[in-house]
DNA sequence: GCAAATTAATGATTTATTCAAG
DNA sequence: CTTGAATAAATCATTAATTTGC
């Protein structure tokens, strides 16, 4: 797409100071994902200070969350976990019984961080709900919704 | 709390990049609340890479299909309520309105920088409700950064 | 000091996911 | 099982920094 802008008009919008300026306090202030309402607003305001439209702000959000993220990861891949081990069992069951949990909380360990690497290989875990046999899994049988 | 976990040997399980990894690619490929045979075959595998026990697994797709979900879902009743008109043309090189986001927030957890925040005045919510308009300083100084 | 070449940033598009509805 | 909605990830493309040679 070689489009040829001979026009002026720059082909992509270029934020100016003020608006960068703008754009930056707000989502440090927490704007991560505006709304449609919300990128209206921005944009009306953020207009004054240059050319701009809904879509450049919607994708600065969009990049620069991205971004972020992005660099934090790189950032904290230089981590190795390799902790080795701790033996000692959880206040969690055994592997007998965890199975048996009929309801699991939501908040225990956030699975943040990111590995690299490319290459896994899956055994074919058929999730047809009947495929394997469960042994010991005792009562619960967890339907998959 | 009878154990005095010293530290090092982290209390709860950590994945590491690989199991993680492998974990992912398995609920991408539709395991989603896996049985116990499963778990067991998982498990096996991952722990290849690093001590792991079945119930790791176990609470790791519990988790993983809760958090999946609640995201989603905040997503879509922040969109309800004010889903009005909002068209979906972000990504689309088209230019008239955009998306329609659920809110603000994030997840990924930006390092810190949360606690106090500061009074952003987000402009004043005034020309609220279509005063949309894009338009002032033509040609704008590209020069941020 | 400048201009071409190279590299780094970053705006804009495309693609691949996810869960929920029908 | 298929489709809809909405990203976020991956990728492409263009602008700005910088490096280099003169």
């Amino acid at each position: 797409m070689s489009q040829t802008w001979s026009r002026s008009s720059s082909a992509r919008w270029c934020p100016t100071p003020e608006q960068l300026m703008i754009l930056e306090e707000m989502y440090r202030n927490g704007a991560r994902t505006p709304n449609a309402g919300q990128i209206q607003q921005m944009t009306a305001h953020l207009s004054r200070f240059g050319r701009i439209e809904g879509k450049n702000v919607f994708y600065w959000f969009q990049n620069h969350k991205a971004r972020e993220r992005q660099r934090l990861r790189r950032r904290l891949i230089g981590r190795h976990y390799q902790l080795l081990y701790s033996a000692p069992p959880p206040p969690p069951p055994q592997e007998a019984e965890w199975m048996a949990m009929p309801e699991a909380d939501d908040e225990s360990s956030p699975p943040a961080c990111h590995g690299s690497l490319r290459t896994l290989e899956l055994f074919p875990t058929t999730s047809t709900g009947g495929g394997l046999k469960d042994e010991s899994t005792p009562s619960s049988s967890c339907s998959a919704n």
